[in-house]
DNA sequence: TTCGTAGGCCAACAACTGTTGACGTTAGAG
DNA sequence: CTCTAACGTCAACAGTTGTTGGCCTACGAA
């Protein structure tokens, strides 16, 4: 059998992205992505160069950010929390980060750019404090990394549990508060 | 020369300490934990029989959350997230859990059982809730735990740059409310 | 002193890792 | 058809890992 080299290599990624995800970067071989993808792990080299190139690639990731210029200034930060829930319980592209940004400097590079590329802007725009931005998007990040953090990653039974609305209710208050909105 | 085995297991579990703090559970290799330590790796091997065991005994942590009981309500969340601040750089015994607990299913274990044994019942005197307590400990360990992430292990440059009394204004009314004490 | 117990060190093992090179094999261009 | 370039597979490499057994040596009991 034979494909076309982007088929591979989307192949091969989405099964990159999984075992990064599930296991972190040093316990996701080459191997394993390989066999999960039905693939011989000398082709992944051949596509990706290298085990850090091929992490590279996975780790692109895109929050895809809704617009929320039209959305009353009350409402602002539940629309956020929200986002980002159904962002991290419908697929491993966030999960990623988080699993291995903890252990592997690579990773944390790239949150960090997510972090001043994606979030800072929107914080800026909605507040209209360009100045203080960066902070009020760092509080906020706390607040929905730690949910995160708790909830999919350490899984404690309490925050495993709740409803998706349930968390919204929660933190959505503390993320307001982060972003300080004037309304 | 020679030492009695309870002086070399202490050495060693400092030198674990540092090491899983630093790299991680896969990183943190017994040989590098070894040669910190001025210590042969199969020594290591006698000490604590395997790196799994090894590992779990460098996991012990208590919190040593201060009796809040007497203090003012309004400001126990204040007092909590300076607690917290200051342990995690006082030393690596926070560290380790939050490096290893993303990636390393024991470590994660560890995880849940000091939150369970140690903060949600200090969140159940505190509010007099014993039925809303764990998601209200849960809910705290969030924005506690955000903040480490975000501060000391991502190093999003905004939030490291905050002074200690500035983390403490920042979080503190999340954390005040997260626990919802009556006043 | 003599001797046994226990700490310390060395060398080696088997398993696994990322990575490489050589050798088929197949599709499409000429 | 023929030929070539790219895909796919196999086997092996060098390095690192956790782990083990044997040997040496120092200390305390006899």
């Amino acid at each position: 059998m034979r494909r076309s080299s982007s088929e591979t290599k989307a192949l091969i990624l989405a099964a990159a992205r999984e075992r990064f995800a599930a296991d972190g970067y040093e316990r996701a071989t080459i191997r394993a992505i390989a066999a999960d993808a039905g693939i011989d792990p000398a082709q992944v080299m051949r596509c990706f160069g290298s085990k850090d190139r091929l992490f590279a690639a996975a780790c692109a990731v895109d929050l895809h950010l809704p617009d929320l210029l039209g959305t009353p200034p009350g409402e602002i930060a539940a629309a956020l929390v929200r986002h980002f829930l159904e962002r991290w319980e419908s697929g491993e592209t966030l999960q990623i980060l988080l699993r291995t940004g903890v252990t592997n400097a690579t990773a944390a590079e790239r949150m960090r750019a997510v972090f001043t590329t994606q979030l800072v802007p929107v914080a800026a725009a909605l507040t209209g404090d360009p100045e203080g931005a960066p902070v009020r998007a760092g509080l906020v990040s706390t607040q929905i990394l730690g949910m995160a953090l708790c909830r999919y990653v350490l899984a404690f039974p309490p925050m495993a549990a709740l409803t998706r609305e349930e968390v919204v209710e929660a933190i959505g208050p503390a993320v307001h508060r982060h972003l300080g909105i004037e309304s």
